[in-house]
DNA sequence: CCGGTTGGTTAATGCGCATTAGTAATGCGC
DNA sequence: GCGCATTACTAATGCGCATTAACCAACCGG
């Protein structure tokens, strides 16, 4: 130990976890120059799980994943999140841990302690949809900070961060009621995920603010887009006064493919006859022009602000807000509706 | 603590911890039902800060960057590695730990014992280029296991992995040998970076090999080839008896764009007239048809063998073959040599 | 010259576990 | 019935640190 390079051992403890802020300790300024010294000389670092058994902290903050972290697949990970991640908790001077939760082959991933590992660190954030609600309960229950990226209100007391997709679709509402359309129709799938209701909450919402009735026609609500949504339901639609559409996001993209294609098919011409609106991020295979009006999730913000709250709950204060705003993107699939025939 | 639910301390611990394979330790049936049932009710979970210390190996396995791991410019990143290395790593049963090295803001960042915080870990791994010298050399010396991603090998007994690009390269061409070429010119940069050096060597040996004389004229060295590399130039050339042309492959591209460029401006068809070949992965932009014949570096094997030799460094074994194999694309732009007119 | 005070340092304690030496209980042979 | 081996368990120790009470020196006012 670095004590014998210098004097003692308590004042070692003493000068290398000296809180910045406060009252600067009782060390003199010699001593210190000498423990940091030979603490560099000797590359001797704290032990972190001495430190954490120790009742202290160890400026590590656990990122746990229920998918590989990097997953071969690209396109569905997690990856922007953990740019976000990463630059909040290096801002904040915590190292990360990555837990290697299920990976292929993963090594803690199967036994009920899996999630055990996790109090290593300080606090972790959980990614994932298929996180044992009764493991992650526990972390809880026992006062563990634990951040899930993602909603997650089902489960007492865990804290989360989300994107707000409420406030979200009601500006792509806002920004085609402002462009002149009276009847505007939400795409969605028949699934009742949060991710889907908030986004027709926003809608509605946003027909409710420009006076527009809502009536049962405005959202269309289809078990299989690519089968219900055809293209002379659609033109009919648009025979009967429809000028604006609007899809939800899913993992598939799937009402947004559909309605796509039967508007293709009808004959409709995108930013003359109908306006388009994607209630998030147009899958990857449809990135190309044209961008859809709609809206990016903030992944890396979002992955910032996970961080943030985890950081607080780690320092004992309370949570924040736990919502962060998209971001509206103006695209170029919404115009002026066509003038009425 | 579970000891209260059953009978004692000692023993909760010598049920908890059994070692599956070997002697099954001297706890009866009955004693160690009692302390599961116990410790399962209780919720009880041994801490893992606890074990650690006790045991004295954390399992955690460093990834020291020296760019942000995560950085928002995805296609210069180290992503594709750590693909590999989450997998190896996860697969032998270690955590990782991302020291945020010089993230933008980073914590630990400035000053000289950035680098010690990595003895937290029972090994790291280290990426990037700028790895301060002196540091790294400490940790070697300090006995500490560590390995570098990428080639290095001007620090002694730090162990590395690498790409194999002279036998990569040396595959190029004895493809273009096989499909008949007999004049084959390489493209390089004016760079002696060992990845450039590497793939000439190769190349080199490739021709030798094919008993194809090397000659000062079977190597471009351009300082820069989008201005030396003309149309004429390469039709010169092509006109002399040249059917086939390599390029090296390196951050901007420079001397892949450059030939392409050159080729089709001097009106020349590429499988037909002539082929080309490039010694790694096209860039992003240039990714999409024709595929170029040449290889690619297996990236996720990359980290996947840097993770088996730092744990085999951690376990105190010996390090075995540093390079990792390429994997060659036959690609689209490679076909038998025009007939000489 | 003494009680009081402050600044600087250390000895001692405990965090929750793994480990090892040691104890109690039982079985076995002679 | 006594030694001796086995089996089943427990008491004790230490991992490396943070924390805290305690200690020592110097200094100060009275």
């Amino acid at each position: 130990m670095a004590g014998l390079a210098g004097v003692s051992q308590a004042t070692v403890s003493l000068v290398l976890s000296a809180r910045g802020d406060g009252r600067a300790a009782a060390i003199s300024e010699e001593t210190r120059r000498r423990v940091l010294d030979a603490a560099r000389s000797l590359g001797y670092v704290p032990d972190p799980a001495a430190r954490r058994l120790a009742a202290a902290s160890n400026n590590l903050l656990g990122v746990f994943s229920f998918t590989a972290t990097f997953p071969t697949d690209v396109q569905h990970s997690y990856y922007p999140f953990l740019v976000g991640v990463e630059q909040e908790a290096a801002a904040r001077g915590y190292d990360l841990v990555l837990f290697t939760g299920s990976s292929p082959g993963g090594a803690g991933a199967a036994g009920p302690d899996a999630l055990s590992r996790v109090r290593l660190a300080d606090g972790c954030l959980f990614l994932g949809r298929h996180v044992p609600r009764a493991e992650l309960k526990r972390l809880v229950a026992d006062g563990f900070p634990v951040v899930h990226l993602g909603r997650r209100e089902e489960l007492e007391g865990l804290a989360w961060v989300g994107a707000d997709y409420v406030n979200a679709s009601r500006e792509v509402v806002d920004h085609l009621a402002e462009l002149g359309h009276r009847r505007i129709v939400l795409v969605r799938e028949d699934d009742d995920a949060p991710a889907s209701t908030d986004r027709q909450r926003g809608f509605l919402d946003g027909l409710a603010a420009a006076g527009i009735a809502g009536g049962p026609g405005a959202v269309l609500r289809c078990a299989d887009p690519a089968r219900e949504l055809t293209a002379r339901r659609v033109g009919a639609l648009a025979a009967d006064g429809v000028t604006a559409f609007v899809a939800e996001e899913t993992d598939t993209g799937a009402a947004w493919r559909a309605l796509n294609a039967a508007v293709r098919e009808a004959g409709l011409s995108c930013p003359g006859d109908v306006s388009l609106g994607l209630l998030g991020s147009p899958p990857a295979d449809l990135a190309a022009r044209p961008v859809p009006m709609g809206f990016d999730i903030p992944r890396h913000r979002l992955g910032a602000a996970a961080v943030r709250l985890l950081a607080a709950l780690v320092a004992g204060e309370e949570a924040h807000e736990p919502l962060v705003a998209c971001e509206f993107r103006a695209g170029e699939t919404a115009g002026p509706p066509a003038p009425p025939r």
